[in-house]
DNA sequence: CCCGGATGAGACAAAGATGTCTCACTAGAG
DNA sequence: CTCTAGTGAGACATCTTTGTCTCATCCGGG
């Protein structure tokens, strides 16, 4: 009878992704079980939140991981990496989002490890002659998170089709990434 | 003794901007005044984000107009605009995710119309030879908006200088943009 | 100088969300 | 079958924000 805690975080994270200031009523509904019950797994708003903040990380670590961003070419990184983010890209605009609320206090320590591994590869295809080297590798990563942001709500509100995705974001950012440009 | 109304805009674009869930009293209290007044300017929360929306709107139109969009080289016109646009850039962030908020209800026509001269400078470069065709014009301007939100982020949070701003964006974007790429 | 309109300060109720608690019910283990 | 832990439903108080209202005060025009 124990209630799936996966389920919870991954049904609020899909409700929470469409409408950011839905209610915990409204989160509980989505993931199909009460209010209380929700309380019982996640102390408040914040603990829920937070919880999804870890999922959140850890999907992008997983996703990171598949990657595999310090084989090959570096340009092919950028395309395995977008790939692999696609899924939860959504997802993470909204942390995005909300991450910019909780300015000061509580920064996770995740983010600064996903920062850099991303970094880290912009940087490699610096190094490799790949890409340019007038934009910093910390601005690229800032870039396509904007990148991935703006594809996942074009993609929803029907601006652009899902398929799309991929290809649009890596042409532009690679387009404007490679040395030969 | 009639307060500045649009003096109050400005104080509560800028609190926003910051900090988005900013209530009523924080906002009066940048603004300088009491509740009570900001309440007799506007009629609420709602009636004042609405007018923010319009404040916005119309900087930004100011902005492509000074931009002058549909002469010279498309290259250089997103240069001029990437410029102009730079001190409403944080402002533009905020409405943006704002707007996300006003799911269906009441869009504002004038962003489609803000949508509208910007697609058209970039379709205006690819059919002059300038840019690649195989990005579609709503893409360039929806990635537009996550490139000048991602680089207005960065700034505000000390990640990048801010007198790197326009390069970044426009060198990335270009990049991406440019048919030799 | 006097008056009127606007402001600031604060009280007040209403609404929405949150967190806590109780109680009946049910599924599953033993 | 019985017992128990976990669940759903809902009541309840609290907190925050909002919107309205009143009243004293102040500033400027006539």
């Amino acid at each position: 009878m124990a209630v799936d805690r996966e389920h919870i975080l991954r049904a609020a994270a899909a409700l929470l992704t469409r409408k950011a200031t839905s209610t915990m009523d409204e989160v509980a509904k989505a993931a199909g079980i009460s209010r209380a019950t929700l309380h019982r797994q996640f102390a408040g708003r914040d603990a829920l939140i937070r919880a999804l903040e870890a999922l959140g990380l850890e999907q992008l670590d997983a996703a990171l991981d598949a990657a595999r961003l310090d084989e090959g070419a570096a340009a092919d990184a950028v395309h395995r990496l977008v790939a692999e983010v696609e899924p939860v890209a959504g997802f993470l605009a909204f942390l995005v989002t909300e991450n910019q609320l909780f300015e000061g206090d509580g920064m996770n320590e995740g983010w600064n490890r996903i920062d850099d591994r991303i970094t880290a590869l912009f940087r490699r295809g610096q190094e490799s002659g790949e890409f340019r080297i007038d934009l910093s590798p910390v601005w690229l990563t800032e870039a396509l998170y904007g990148l991935v942001g703006s594809g996942a709500w074009a993609v929803q509100d029907g601006r652009v089709a899902a398929k799309d995705f991929q290809f649009m974001i890596v042409e532009l950012l690679l387009g404007g990434v490679r040395r030969s440009a």
